[in-house]
DNA sequence: TAAAAATACTCCATAGGTATTTTAT
DNA sequence: ATAAAATACCTATGGAGTATTTTTA
């Protein structure tokens, strides 16, 4: 069970998009490979995050019950780079 | 500057064990493995993380700064991972 | 001499893209 | 008809390994 970066990232745009292809435009991405990712990661965790019955996706339980958990990662992961930067680029 | 996962369990490990190849035995990889990440993870942020002019590689000030901010990240990784198990083996 | 890091390769899996098909509105 | 998701490709990159070289203690 990998659950790589990416996989978050697309992740959570598709669930502040409401679409993949509205994750895509937001990522920069095509639209397959946001598809990509989220089917890649549903695969791996052996769990279907969105509904797909509709035109557009919509969150299942178990996609509701990580999504705090997956932004709690990104955040993480954006204090880091801040931290990097902070490093590289000193104050003084 | 990518920042993997990969990257930042190579430097968390070598951190605590105080060594490459001794990171590399924790990981369960080869120690070129985590050598390269860690000389990959270096290049993407433009600083050195390790002084290597010893046997045993030393944090620098700049490795120092980031070391907390990675454990954090590596420990909401490692809490969503948790939720996935709890939400895939639900207790009742 | 023993232990550690780096390098030179080779291999494979993952992520990315374009083009196309299917389906819901 | 349109907008969205999935699928079938192909390509590029990253991570992993083995083997080897260099260097420190």
């Amino acid at each position: 069970m990998s659950l790589s970066l990416e996989q978050l990232r697309a992740f959570a745009a598709a669930v502040e998009a409401g679409s993949f292809s509205g994750a895509a435009r937001k990522l920069g991405k095509a639209q397959s490979s946001v598809s990509g990712l989220i089917i890649s990661m549903e695969n791996s965790m052996g769990i279907p995050l969105f509904d797909r019955s509709k035109r557009s996706p919509r969150l299942t339980e178990a996609g509701m019950a990580l999504i705090n958990d997956v932004n709690a990662v990104l955040a993480s992961h954006q204090n880091l780079r801040q931290t990097v930067s902070s490093v590289s680029k000193p104050i003084a």
